[in-house]
DNA sequence: TTAAAGATTTGTTATCATTACAATTTTCGG
DNA sequence: CCGAAAATTGTAATGATAACAAATCTTTAA
């Protein structure tokens, strides 16, 4: 589970201009470790057992800046609650409507603005919904 | 601006299986009219003037009714609130970080999940974030 | 080393979109 | 015209996030 050393993340976060208190290090960490696209809420229930002076105000300013840092990548793939990515290359999102997990989609090619509208995209946000294959197979033996 | 009669829009709401009120005409005749990818309190202040009963939950529950009878699409561009379209065939959306305006962008083909995922998309959001043409212009001015 | 300044963290409170809920009003079949 | 079902309404609850000020930690300069 653990894809990447401290020193890596306390590396990351300095050339980015933070500086890497345990709090910064522990959420960084966190997502580095774990693909899941958690929530803040997610992240500070996980992190609360080890970091029990942990507050979940500290937990949104830290994501806050590390996605104004270009860390993290913010996730909109529901109303109500933000989700965050470590992997900032563009890359799609499969929600799916019975397990809620959030599936990466990486071979899709990078999308742009039809060039007739002149638009230039700074970021780009593709998110599909539906039923995983694990959830649709359970649904089809119940029937 | 008045792009549809009300008897279209009575009829579209009777083929849906959704009895015609009067609170139902005005939110869907709003969004028939207006193709600012309003809010729920959008419309219910729009609306309020014109109907001076109308509740803003009456606004939820039709707008949720509309969107299950698959008359409406729901719009999820930025996390915190929750837009809607009339236009429910695929198309992707590009928000202006300076405006908070959403422009539709229409020439763009219908995407799917990766052959390989085996996934299948019922619903597809594609979001574009950027500057429009008009705020750059006018941030070039200060410069 | 030490003390002030600055940065960071924390807990509480506020905000805002949305939903839950119960009461009231409207609609409609008999 | 009456009563059941549907629709609407207002209020209260929820839940994610932000604002804020106090407390703590870190850094810098004397």
């Amino acid at each position: 589970m653990a894809d990447i050393t401290k020193q890596k993340v306390v590396e990351q976060l300095k050339g980015a201009g933070v500086s890497p208190s345990e709090q910064r290090i522990a959420v960084f960490s966190f997502l580095h470790q774990n693909h899941i696209h958690p929530t803040a809420d997610t992240i500070y229930q996980r992190l609360s057992p080890d970091y029990p002076t942990l507050s979940k105000t500290t937990v949104y300013n830290t994501l806050k800046l590390l996605v104004a840092k270009c860390l993290i990548q913010v996730v909109a793939i529901e109303d109500g609650e933000l989700r965050f990515d470590v992997n900032t290359d563009f890359h799609a999102h499969f929600k799916c409507r019975e397990c809620l997990e959030i599936i990466d989609l990486f071979d899709i090619p990078e999308l742009q603005c039809p060039m007739e509208t002149q638009l230039i995209a700074e970021s780009t946000q593709l998110n599909f919904y539906g039923i995983c294959d694990q959830c649709k197979g359970k649904q089809e033996e119940q029937s």
